[in-house]
DNA sequence: ACCTAGTTGACAACGGTTTTCATTTTCGAC
DNA sequence: GTCGAAAATGAAAACCGTTGTCAACTAGGT
């Protein structure tokens, strides 16, 4: 079915990813790939992250402001994230009791096909401490 | 500081907004603003609807698509929602177990100025009786 | 009625993402 | 190794939701 190739633009791209623990948008990685040397165009990009999305290899949030953001998947179950809103420095958390609550919630209401988005943004101590208020 | 006046086209908006308990896009509001006879220009409903927001007057969520979803707010504390991915049907919930686990989780891993999203998407029950799986 | 700060809307601009399509590359078959 | 079909690439254009611009308009106090 979905035939797979080994190219140069797709080892760059995952490697781009392995290298960092954040959460990053596509024109960063684009720019990260670059940075390291290789060149490799935006759309390839895109439609990398695209399929290592679908395929479950990487996670993506959406941002408060709708750009999407990609990051590599560490454990493979079910998880959310802690992500710094300024570095996008990541801890994936896990909370089974919110995952019954949400699916009790939705049956009880009669929904289906239920599926969830939770994502905790914060500052994280290092990029904290960089913004000290007045 | 914020002086706000009553208009025809705000009147219109908030009416549209108030006709209605399902999350709706932007350019929707704008259509039912519309057909409900007024003429309302897109630009003004994209105000109008920003202002109400940062007013907390309406609920926003962000789509898995990235666009961004209004909707009147009934419950004016802190609050989640169960939204129809098909007609934008959507249920109140609250969760006071889950706001404390995600503190938790933030302040245990050292993040400050915490906030999160937590939306549960699924088809209603009218909108899963209409699109009978084969 | 008048004044003025707030408001409107047609249109252009913006920015992230997707599509197009001609060219290039991978990789199994020979 | 090399051939060739299918997959992949990338530059540029299209897309689409959203925001900025700015001249004309209006609500509401005096």
């Amino acid at each position: 079915m979905t035939e797979l190739r080994n190219t140069k633009q797709r080892i760059a791209v995952t490697a781009a990813l392995s290298a960092t623990d954040r959460f990053q948008s596509a024109q960063e990685l684009h720019l990260a790939v670059a940075l390291a040397g290789h060149s490799v165009g935006l759309t390839t990009v895109y439609r990398t992250l695209g399929a290592l999305a679908d395929s479950g290899d990487v996670d993506t949030v959406i941002s408060t402001d709708g750009q999407v953001l990609y990051r590599r998947c560490i454990e493979p179950s079910h998880h959310h994230h802690l992500v710094c809103r300024d570095c996008g420095r990541t801890v994936e958390v896990e909370g089974p009791q919110v995952e019954k609550w949400a699916d009790a919630v939705a049956t009880a209401n009669g929904y289906v096909d239920v599926s969830h988005t939770l994502e905790i943004f914060g500052r994280c101590s290092a990029c904290a401490t960089l913004r000290t208020p007045s």
